[in-house]
DNA sequence: ACTTCAGTACGAGAACAATCGTACTTTATT
DNA sequence: AATAAAGTACGATTGTTCTCGTACTGAAGT
């Protein structure tokens, strides 16, 4: 048998979907949320891997591993863990062989809307884009 | 006041959101549904503006109503009355516009996964994809 | 006037999705 | 071994979406 890797992730393994199982609704999902669409902004422009800490995402931790999942269950991620984070990559090739010219449309577009609401200032909120907290107004 | 045309569409007006109020998350919100998605590849594909009647639907139509009211809302679609019927056309040139590339790409997805699966089979239903409709089946 | 056609409004139920907190696991550091 | 770091699993909660049926409206045809 071959050796494992001596100091990183021991024998965790994470589903992913295969190329060809990877279906255009569900990564349209993934992507219409406003905080996974945010990650996969900053995955595109990244060199390579960003463990999910980076992010900083305004949601607790057990929320964080909810949308990274929806991301990578629904293809438009791949993760691997290494040491004791999780490393996140889009899937482009995958993507852009399964469905040419999507994620460029989808990511220019997100930064076209970027730049215009730098502009115009935020829009208001569309009630699902994001909700409040449940904290105690009362503190 | 000008007069309003005689036989058409007395004083029904609909909703819809302006150029510059299409948020990118609503669309592809509004797209991540195989119903809706299924919709706008007729409406791409047909020379000018279609009936909700014509797509032959799997659902109510109520449920109808909702899917293309969604459309409407998220700015993909413009819908006017005439006559009796309700005239559905793609807001192609504003979607261009504000996000070019994005509906092409969308588009030309749809179309790919749809190739696919007239090969390899119809896909596993997600379960979300479509439920079943609560129709008593002694009828 | 009546009927038919096409679609809406409303209310309701079920399924889904986003969120949280707490308890737990795995890896690395001290 | 003990602690810290990064994340997961689970259950609960709340809000959203999909679905339907029934009753209704407005336009067109008879």
């Amino acid at each position: 048998m071959t050796s494992p890797p001596a100091t990183t992730s021991g024998g965790r393994e994470l589903a992913h979907p295969a190329r060809e199982e990877i279906r255009l609704e569900q990564v349209l999902h993934a992507l219409a949320d406003p905080l996974r669409l945010g990650v996969v902004r900053a995955l595109a422009s990244a060199p390579e891997d960003l463990p999910c800490g980076v992010f900083a995402l305004p949601v607790s931790k057990s929320t964080c591993t909810h949308h990274f999942r929806v991301l990578r269950e629904s293809g438009v991620i791949r993760q691997v863990y290494r040491g004791t984070a999780k490393m996140n990559a889009l899937r482009r090739a995958d993507l852009d062989h399964l469905f040419p010219g999507l994620l460029d449309g989808v990511l220019s577009a997100a930064q076209e809307q970027a730049g215009r609401e730098r502009e115009d200032g935020p829009p208001r909120r569309t009630a699902r884009d994001r909700r409040e907290p449940r904290t105690d107004p009362a503190g």
